[in-house]
DNA sequence: GCAATATGTAACTTCCACTGTTGCGTAGGA
DNA sequence: TCCTACGCAACAGTGGAAGTTACATATTGC
């Protein structure tokens, strides 16, 4: 299964749109990201519609943050990208009716239920404010001794 | 991203090869899993190495039970399988050395691997017996209302 | 108005790992 | 010897994220 790599990618281009001055547009990110200004504006899309970014068109024009980074959490953008999969691995209905299946479906769910609440939960106490932070921190510590 | 099924199947089957009274053919099982035989060989294949099922070829062969239920755990069967990627999500290096890309990394990655070790941690306190068990009390339940 | 810039979106193709299938080889029982 | 069942290589199929192309639309500035 490959991999869904668009929360850490957004995480990513939100921070650096936030020390940016003006918009950034969709094939600078693109840049950053070293992928497609397509891919860019289609997931964007998600975080506007959920009022986390705006856009604008036109010269001048590209993305920008709505809000501040410590009003967004990590599971806030997990969120507006639609709540994608977070496990690759699922329980199955090959013999529909076999109480044997259900029973181990029953134990794994409730196994990677527990974890996926604690995961978001987890993602919803960090704030992109907190990772902006350690962001600085990293760049303190790399000036310091180069 | 396409869902991984190999361990919810192997312990339906495992649970169901301890219940039989001979060994289970890979064309029998693939009926229960409404699958290929070869697929069965292939997923089983890997629990064999790690001794927890053994194999015989010709008449009156197929698979059966190595060990005890009360000594495999749900994590054993998923390390047998060769610890596939439990996570759909994963990070990305699109700009190597950006400071920013890396404490987003870094703060995802603790999330992700403090749920990993917390879910192994469920799944190995497991045991195919205890499912076996929860498997049971839904038979009795059924016959009992029917 | 016109040209240039930038997003919006549809309609593809590509990629990847799990899954499914075919074919042939090998071992073991009757 | 015949039949059964696993072992394994070498494919094709599948589904969803990612990448690409093409064109429409809105905005700025002359
Ligand atoms: S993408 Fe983060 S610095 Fe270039
Ligand atoms: S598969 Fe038929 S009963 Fe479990």
């Amino acid at each position: 299964m490959k991999n869904d790599s668009r929360l850490s990618r957004m995480l990513h281009v939100l921070i650096h749109m936030d020390q940016l001055a003006g918009a950034a547009t969709s094939e600078q990110i693109a840049q950053m990201l070293s992928t497609n200004p397509v891919v860019v504006r289609r997931t964007l899309a998600g975080l506007r519609e959920q009022g986390y970014v705006r856009s604008l068109k036109g010269p001048g024009g590209g993305w920008s943050l709505a809000r501040k980074l410590e009003e967004i959490s990590l599971a806030d953008i997990h969120r507006a990208l639609d709540s994608p999969r977070l496990f690759a691995i699922s329980a199955t209905v090959d013999h529909a009716g076999c109480l044997v299946e259900q029973a181990v479906n029953a134990a794994l769910s409730s196994a990677f239920d527990e974890a996926e609440q604690a995961l978001l939960a987890r993602l919803d106490s960090i704030s992109l404010a907190d990772v902006a932070r350690d962001f600085a921190r990293r760049a303190r510590r790399k000036s310091a001794r180069p």
